[in-house]
DNA sequence: GCCGATGAGTAGAGCGCTCTACTAGGTGAC
DNA sequence: GTCACCTAGTAGAGCGCTCTACTCATCGGC
C-alpha cells in the first residue's frame, strides 16, 4: 500500500479511500491510484483490513457433514442471500466429528466473523450459548437445545402430517413408519406421524430403523413377514425407501400397485427414474437464506431471539397410489 | 490480551508466548496466565494474529460446486492432510457461477491463506497463471490449462482403459460410450475409450449425451434402435448411466442379461440396491490429500511443477455380465 | 568468588490497514 | 475583502497481536 502511494504520488490514506470506493476522492486521483495498484499488482491485505477496521463483512458457516446435501444447499442459501449485502461467505467443516465441530466453531469466532450460521451441530447445549454469547449465531435444523439463540427448523411435524394426509387420501390406513431413532429430525418425524395417525383414527405402525438404504431394507422386511403387512410404509428417508424399495422388488411385490412407498428429504435419489419416488421436499435454500436473514437483524441488533419454522412441501411422484381393494 | 496480562500481572509478551505453546514460559505462570484468560473469556484475534506474524496456518480450497459429492470428498481429503500439519481448512465457492469462483479464490487470495487448492475451477487460463504466481496453488482436476502450478488429476484414459477391459473380458466386442462432449473429464474418457478400444481391435460406438439422467435414457433409447444394438454401454458418468438403466427396463430388456451398463464416478446412486451399478471409482479424498501435500511442499520451498495422476479402479457391481450368446 | 551459560520474562517496534481530526485551497454570499 | 463553508486530501494514532533484542536472576564449574 505504501508502494501504491508512493507510486501514485498521494498518501496512504487517499489509496485506502480509494479502495473502500469513497466517494470523497476526486475522478481524477481514484485513476492514478488504481492504475498504480494495478501495476504493482496490489491486493489490500484482509487480515489488516478487518483488523483495523473492526469488521469483517464476512459470516461464518459451519456445516456438520459437507457431504451431506442438506447442507451444502443450505449454505448456497446463506451465500445467495449474503451476497445481497455485500457479505461474503467462509464455510468450515466438522467432518462429522463432535470435536470437528468444536473447533471448526472456534476457527470462527476466532476469525471474528460478523455472525455465525451452524448448521445441524451436535455439540451440547452449553456451546451453543457459548457461542450465541459471543456472536451473532443462527443455529439451522437445531431443535429443543438453544433458547437464545435464533432458531431455523424445518417443520418435521408438519411433514409427516402431509404424508399421512397423502397416504389417507389415497384410502390407506395400515401405514407403516421407519424410523431414525435419535437422528436428527427422526424424533419430529415420528412423533408428527403418530399424532397425524392418531388424528385420522389410526393406529400407528412403526418399526426401528435408521437414515440408511440397508435399515430401509431390513424393515421392509420385517414388515412383509406380518401377518397383516401395511399397506404403505413411509420410511425415515429417501435413502432408507430405497431400501424398502430394493427389498419390495426381490419380493416380486408391486409398488405402487401392492404397496405405495414415501421417502422423506426429496435428495437426488427420489428424482432417479428407477425411483421415481414420492417424497416430502424440504425447502433447503430457503433455511439458508431466512438463517440470514435473521442473522442480518442479528447483527443489525435485535436481541429477541427468533425461532421459525418452515414448512416443507409433498413431492408426488410414482411410488403411492390407492390402496389395494 | 492487554487485560489478560493485566489480569495476570504479566505481560503482554507473555501472554503471546502462553497463546503459542512457546516452551519458554514456566509451568506457573503459563497456569496463571491460562487461567486469567479462560476467567476473561480470552481468546487470540486471529486477523490480528496472522497479520502480526506474516503467517495464516491456513489453506483455502476453492470449491466450484459444493453440490457435487467429488468435490466435497476433495475437501475432506485436503482438511484431514492439513490437520495433520495443524493447518486450518477454509473453503469458498464459486457456487457454480464463473464469476463466483473467481470472486472465491480473489477472497482467499486477499486473505493470504499460505496456500490454495482450487477444485476444477472453471476459469480461464490466464487468471489461473495469476493466482499461482501469488501464492502456492494446486489445481485438482484440470486437465490442459496450468502448467506453472501443480495439479492433481484423475488418470480418466486409464478409468476408460479398465471399463473395455471389464467388458472385453465379459465377451463384449460391440460397445457403445455415452460421452459429454466437453464437460469436465468427459474428452479424456472419450479418448481413452477410443484408444482402448483400437488397441483391442473394436469399433468404438460413440452417441452424444451429457452428465445428466435425461440423457443416458435418451442415448439409450438411440442405441436400442439401431439395427444392431450394442452389448454394452457405458455411460458418462452414473447419474446418466442411472437414465440408461431406467430406459432399458421400461423396454424390458434385461440387465446384465441382455446388455450390460456401467457407469462411471462411483457415487452413491451407484450402490443402490435398486441400481447396484458397475463403475469406476475415483478415490476423491486421496485427491485432496495428495493435493494438499504437494501444496506443502510448495509452502516448503518447491519451485518445480508436479502434475499427477491418480489411478481410478474398477467396481464391479450387479449391471455388467458375460455377454449374450 | 568470578565468569559464562541458561532460563524466564519484558520492552517496544512493526505487521498493513482504517479512521478521526485536521489542513489547504477554492467558492460564493454579503 | 472577509468569512463561512465545502471539497479533496493528509498526518498519525491505533487495531491486537508477534518477534527480536534485551534484561535480570540463578547456577554450576573451576
Amino acid at each position: 500500500m505504501e508502494d501504491v502511494a508512493r507510486h501514485a504520488g498521494v498518501s496512504r490514506a487517499l489509496v485506502s479511500l480509494v479502495m473502500n470506493d469513497s466517494p470523497r476522492v476526486s475522478e481524477k486521483s481514484r485513476q492514478k491510484v488504481l492504475a498504480s495498484a494495478s501495476e504493482l499488482g496490489y491486493r489490500p491485505n484482509l487480515w489488516a483490513r478487518n483488523l483495523a477496521s473492526g469488521q469483517t463483512n464476512t459470516i461464518g458457516v459451519m456445516l456438520n457433514d459437507l457431504h451431506n446435501p442438506y447442507f451444502t444447499e443450505l449454505a448456497e442459501g446463506v451465500a445467495a442471500t449474503a451476497a445481497e449485502s455485500g457479505m461474503q461467505v467462509l464455510i468450515t467443516s466438522g467432518w462429522q466429528q463432535d470435536s470437528g465441530e468444536v473447533a471448526a466453531t472456534e476457527t470462527l469466532l476466532n476469525l471474528r466473523t460478523d455472525g455465525i450460521v451452524l448448521g445441524a451441530a451436535r455439540f451440547s447445549g452449553e456451546v451453543f450459548e457459548d457461542v450465541a454469547q459471543q456472536t451473532p449465531t443462527v443455529a439451522v435444523s437445531n431443535f429443543d437445545k438453544p433458547k437464545t439463540m435464533d432458531t431455523v427448523c424445518n417443520d418435521e411435524a408438519r411433514g409427516a402430517e402431509l404424508v399421512v394426509e397423502h397416504l389417507t387420501n389415497l384410502g390407506h390406513t395400515r401405514i407403516a413408519h421407519i424410523d431414525a431413532g435419535s437422528a436428527p429430525g427422526a424424533p419430529q418425524r415420528r412423533r408428527g406421524f403418530t399424532q397425524a395417525m392418531t388424528n385420522a383414527g389410526l393406529a400407528p405402525i412403526i418399526i426401528e430403523g435408521d437414515y440408511r438404504e440397508e435399515a430401509g431394507r431390513a424393515a421392509a422386511e420385517s414388515l412383509m413377514s406380518l401377518h397383516e403387512p401395511p399397506t404403505a410404509i413411509f420410511a425415515a428417508n429417501d435413502l432408507a425407501a430405497s431400501g424398502v424399495l430394493t427389498h419390495l422388488r426381490e419380493l416380486g411385490v408391486d409398488v405402487p400397485g401392492d404397496i405405495s412407498v414415501m421417502g422423506y428429504d426429496d435428495t437426488v435419489l427420489a428424482d432417479l427414474g428407477l425411483l421415481a419416488l414420492t417424497t416430502v421436499h424440504q425447502p433447503r435454500q430457503q433455511f439458508g437464506s431466512r438463517a440470514t436473514e435473521l442473522l442480518l437483524e442479528r447483527i443489525a441488533g435485535r436481541t429477541a431471539a427468533k425461532h421459525e419454522l418452515i414448512a416443507p412441501k409433498l413431492v408426488v411422484r410414482a411410488t403411492t397410489g390407492p390402496v389395494k381393494e
